[in-house]
DNA sequence: CTTGACCTTGGACATGGCTCCAAGGTGTAG
DNA sequence: CTACACCTTGGAGCCATGTCCAAGGTCAAG
């Protein structure tokens, strides 16, 4: 007895979006086109749940779909492309590092203030110290 | 003597866009209706630099415009204001937490992944190491 | 007074990333 | 056999975020 099929609408709904958005994510190529049943129905492997749930993540994280698309676009792996996901990955990994960095010194003014209005909670002066934090966050 | 007015194009240099994108930030409420001169340049105050910069770091950052908005629309500041500026500031450093966690871990897992395929760099397995790597951060 | 760099406006266009629609085929439960 | 939920396609539409354009006004330098 063969599986049931994982046709588009599970697919869709187990990865947490609409079908429309896997068949416009396999007409930008980000998604291989899948194999078909006899009357035409799109039909995928659960590494594809996998490979949409990655996608979805990646976005998440701040990759645009071209990016993730350079990200997954390894296929076939000679030596030249072993060493150009190398190249990929390190220049993911030094984005991440540089956004991550950002994001931590914007978190720990934020935060800073923060604590600083709750211990004086001053009427007058906030919105002058906001924008303390903005330009500090800014910097 | 008085200073020469900043105009919209040194604003726009200063912050690192173009004259449209000052535009439209106004005409979306981003920025305030700056003054006019007689001719109806627009005159900017300093005050304004520091904001373009701050949307553009927070955009950056990952945070929509509307976002930045919501971030930056706190005008008149009586007590009600005050307790808004907090939620509003608490809520985003909740949201920037959760994405430097997120990012933290893509990071960690991409750069052991990394150092394993410097130490062994195998012809083989590395596309479905790339996978596990994928899947790993989509955990 | 002319030249050239700047400014004005309204509106069209672009790109990324979906999202919906209409018209029709498929498949299964009752 | 009928209902109903699902699938197909091509194409249109939508939102965010700009970006460009044309026709015209302003202003400082030469």
């Amino acid at each position: 007895m063969t599986e049931k099929p994982l046709l588009i609408g599970r697919l869709a709904k187990l990865a947490g979006v609409k079908p429309d958005t896997i068949r416009f994510y396999e007409r930008i190529g980000l998604l291989l086109k899948p194999s078909r049943t006899a009357s035409g129905y799109r039909v995928y492997a659960e590494a594809t749940l996998r490979r949409v749930r990655f996608i979805r993540k990646a976005q998440a994280l701040g990759f645009s779909l071209d990016e993730v698309q350079r990200i997954l676009s390894l296929h076939g792996c000679g030596s030249e492309t072993c060493r150009s996901v190398l190249a990929i990955a390190e220049g993911t990994l030094a984005e991440t590092e540089s956004k991550l960095q950002e994001l931590e010194r914007f978190r720990d003014s934020l935060s800073r203030n923060l604590a600083r209005w709750k211990r004086a909670p001053k009427r007058k002066t906030t919105l002058a110290e906001f924008c303390t934090l903005i330009e500090s966050a800014s910097g």
